[in-house]
DNA sequence: TTGTAAGCGTTATCAC
DNA sequence: GTGATAACGCTTACAA
């Protein structure tokens, strides 16, 4: 591969001159600068901007961090993110730690080793999560979904008591009183507070809460599917279920299909995130849903700013909201 | 950020001991060998792997390329890619063309400017695109799912022929005789060759062809929804539709749903490649099936293999074989 | 067992 | 306008 030498050389200039041309720097004769282009073309030249990144000290790439690849939430965050990044001259370097804090740590060594710019993380826990240990230097990070209590880093995150509060709000509103709760994970925020948001709704439209309707999943499709049978097998099953994420609902619709229980009549449900499946099923599903795209979008801008030098005296953390939207699956009283 | 040159420092030896341990090379005084992890450990120096890629001209990354990470199909791929890839001490850069051939050239040379060591690519078109023209120096290239003719790069593949042809043949089977096709884009050898063992399949079993049952989509959802309405509408509606992925398939789906037909009994429906929906549906979908993750794998070992400096006369051309999931939308005759 | 120094492909600072 | 050259943080002969 040819370098910025052989260009010069082919060129007849020093490197210093080629290097103008290449980074548009302007004072170069409009002769000398073809003569240039020219030598580039035909040596089909392409600058290592690895070797630039040595002396600028900023190697435009940032490292995406999330946890599980294969839920749908994240290919559209990333691509938001992808989006916003190469719009601005990054390139990302993308790692699934797969619900896994020592993949996370492991990855995030490799990237600091790569000296990627900033980092975009879901952090697989929040409570033990290498981030809060970890020595990034000065790259700035942004957390995205999964906030992490008193971090100094920037975040985007949703309501996420509120999207459940919406949602059980909802239900009650549409005369449900038994309602159960196929909980996340209690290590991660969106677990904690979806489940939070749950019992707000519970205690502010005076509803006895009972502690068995309350379960923890683990996000993954098995557990909706388990805690689904769990919850419909009990003497007094609840007739409505609150889901804290896509993929337990898939789960959960499937134990329903199983059962040849019918969907807003037999049991409601309402879930947290959008799926495919929601607006295939007859009735449609309700849910909360979100903008992943745009979530992906404000991560990378939060971050590029940091990584331009912007200051802040506090973390920044924004917080979208989510929406509910009502299809006809809790809509039948 | 510290250097080899601080921990030099600190533990009073020269950097090229330091990197002696670093690289663990050996024939260094455990007691200096202390001394200088010490130093590490202190600085919480983590070493430039860009600056060390300089010199040894590796940088151990590895570029991938996918037409849409939107596409289930592809975080499974993916996963599969890093994990094999990671284990060879290998970091991937992730970049989604969104099935244009423009986007396709511009992350291509972003992605020879940060010089990667290889690259994993599903091509946005097969005709044009810029992998055919392109100059990726001595920088091996495996090509994942979609084929380029002639080309000289590795490739892991689907048997796509035989696949649809298996399906169709299925069909045939349960005693279908007009069966629509909502086929791929003809750009990319998905596409053609699922086209192709459709045809091949009606040609051997001696079903007459009807042009008008070839329906052309673009792997989308939109287009499974508008040409399953355009097949049922017609006067003589087909039996059976064979859709050639997953995504149209779930379009397709959703316009069943819409109308209130009733899968296996109106309308019976195979699908390529499988989805959420496919098992759970009533009666649930048989589809063709392909081992994603595996594929990854095998694409990440074909070009580790190569950037190790393997040489073969011939590209290598892996073809794994699809495998038709029977269920019981599709059973029962 | 350890150190010196050249070199990797750039950018940036000076001179001219 | 243009050219030398130091520097970026490392690896790797080669020397000691």
């Amino acid at each position: 591969m040819s370098t910025i030498k052989d260009v010069a050389k082919k060129a007849n200039v020093s490197i210093a001159t080629v290097s103008r041309v290449i980074n548009c720097l302007g004072g170069v004769k409009p002769s000398t600068e073809s003569r240039i282009r020219e030598a580039i073309e035909e040596l089909n030249y392409s600058p290592n901007v690895i070797a630039r990144s040595m002396v600028v000290k900023r190697t435009q790439t940032i490292g995406v961090i999330v946890p599980d690849i294969a839920n749908p939430f994240f290919p559209e965050v990333i691509k938001g993110i992808e989006e916003y990044a190469r719009e601005y001259g990054f390139t990302t370097f993308l790692a699934n730690s797969d619900e896994s804090v020592d993949e996370e740590s492991r990855i995030l060594s490799a990237l600091r080793e790569r000296r990627v710019d900033g980092l975009i993380v879901t952090t697989a826990s929040e409570l033990d999560s290498p981030l809060v240990e970890f020595e990034f230097d000065s790259s700035p990070i942004v957390l995205l979904d999964r906030y992490i209590h008193k971090s100094p880093y920037d975040s985007v995150v949703i309501d996420n008591t509120r999207g459940a509060y919406t949602a059980v709000k909802h239900l009650v509103t549409e005369g449900h009183t038994k309602i159960g709760l196929i909980g996340g994970p209690s290590n991660v925020t969106p677990g904690r507070d979806r489940t939070k948001g749950y019992i707000q709704a519970h205690t502010d439209f005076e509803i006895p809460i009972r502690q068995e309707y309350i379960l923890e999943g683990d996000f993954k499709e098995e557990s909706g599917y388990r805690l689904g049978e769990k919850l419909l097998a009990m003497s007094q099953p609840p007739t409505a279920i609150f889901s804290a994420n896509n993929l337990m609902t898939l789960g959960l619709l499937k134990y329903i299909q199983r059962r040849h229980l019918q969907l807003g009549k037999d049991i409601t449900v309402i879930g947290f995130d959008d799926l495919d499946l929601a607006t295939f099923i007859e009735p449609p599903l309700t849910v909360v849903s979100r903008p992943m795209r745009y979530m992906g979008e404000i991560a990378a801008s939060l971050l590029i700013e940091r990584i331009n030098g912007a200051e802040f005296k506090e973390p920044r953390k924004i917080v979208l909201l989510p929406q509910l939207v009502i299809r006809k699956s809790t809509n039948n009283k």
